[in-house]
DNA sequence: TTTTAATTTTAGATTTGTCTAAATTTTATT
DNA sequence: AATAAAATTTAGACAAATCTAAAATTAAAA
């Protein structure tokens, strides 16, 4: 019922590639965590072993429900701490993870739980994910990319799918946030450029990478 | 200038020895941290290899100035972290030990500050202890054990020496906090048991070993 | 001042998590 | 289908932190 910090990492990390493909290899897990394949194939030993995930070898793997179970309350922890991180102590988004990397792996589910009541159960972190409530429910969002976004639709800013210091601090640069309203105004299919527009502002080009990471949603 | 959770720990540990003994012994310190003597030799020597304690083997040892820098900036997080967990998130005094002992070791500089501010610059913790300034200067107080108290003087509490479960939890039984104005009404040599007088409240008895960890000072 | 007891350190293991280099298995390409 | 390439696992090593048992040192008692 309680791990350590790195497997914690691993599971979470697990849970975040098996979303988006179903089934986890051994190298993007490795790429995710930064270490080695051979470090990976490591651990999984011991996750199977502690019945946290399925794992033949050299045939991927993924989290069965304990595992899932484990990881949604690590992700939990995240972005409780990365919302009073931004909310309460004055980070800006592009600050918050890397100590939220160590603040998730505080074990006390008491302070967990009542870091949620004082934050006000707060439903997205600052970078629009979603936070699990105590039972490890989610609210899953229905959201697209901008980048399939159709013309002149004015839709809000809803979640960044890339997090890295460089993306948010792209995003900062040029004023686009989690809630800002904006719509696509053209297209250019030579690079998939964007040109986009917020009220009140002059028209923002983004590019391609930028675009397909910036998630949106109906506005209101 | 970052320390891992066992050294931290170690460091915290002789420098409150040391307060009390000028030096401090392998074995008060394994004591002190639940280990072995042998796990404290071990890292005796890798804190000695960087040059944070004074040390000669079976001679005792003490932490140097860099030592003692380190071990209060440790000590600085462990309290603000207690505070931050009574005051904003209603934990009791004696539950945040353990997970402010977990907290401590989260290392960002930057959350400690904006924590401290955010708290408004708490100067004691939830047990009465001054918690050290982002410099590392401390306010020393000047306090006495209920035990050395005159009769009929009326005093508040402000500290806790000893801070085991066991003891807080008598405490709050007998509704004894920081703050509370109490003078002692008669001594009995017998046992050195007290009898404690609070305003509005029938007299209650301390034992000799309790009242020796109830700290006090002159009322206002 | 011997002898005994207590304290402290060393020697050698163990656990956890990581790594490199080599071997194995799977997948892709001729 | 044979070969090459990529992915994955194993073998063996290492660092950090801990432990037990034995040896060394210091302190206390006879
Ligand atoms: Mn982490
Ligand atoms: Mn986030
Ligand atoms: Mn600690
Ligand atoms: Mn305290």
């Amino acid at each position: 019922m309680k791990f350590s910090a790195s497997k914690e990492n691993h599971l979470k990390a697990i849970f975040h590639l098996q979303h988006e493909q179903g089934i986890v290899t051994t190298n993007a897990l490795a790429a995710a965590l930064q270490t080695r394949p051979a470090s990976v194939t490591d651990m999984l030993k011991k996750l199977k072993e502690q019945k946290l995930l399925i794992y033949q070898r050299y045939k991927g793997f993924r989290l069965n429900n304990e595992g899932k179970k484990a990881a949604i309350q690590v992700i939990r922890k995240h972005r409780l701490w990365e919302f009073f991180l931004v909310k309460k102590l004055q980070f800006g988004w592009d600050e918050v993870h890397e100590i939220a990397e160590e603040l998730e792996h505080i074990s006390s589910k008491k302070l967990v739980d009542r870091l949620d009541a004082f934050l006000g159960f707060p439903d997205t972190d600052p970078h629009g994910d979603p936070i699990p409530d105590s039972q490890g429910r989610f609210l899953q969002r229905r959201q697209i990319s901008l980048s399939e976004l159709p013309l002149n639709k004015v839709v809000q800013v809803s979640a960044i799918a890339s997090q890295t210091t460089e993306m948010l601090e792209l995003l900062q640069h040029k004023n686009i946030r989690l809630g800002t309203r904006l719509e696509v105004r053209k297209k250019f299919p030579f690079d998939n450029s964007l040109e986009v527009k917020i009220r009140n502002r002059p028209p923002v080009m983004l590019s391609a990478q930028v675009a397909k990471n910036v998630l949106v949603k109906d506005d209101e």
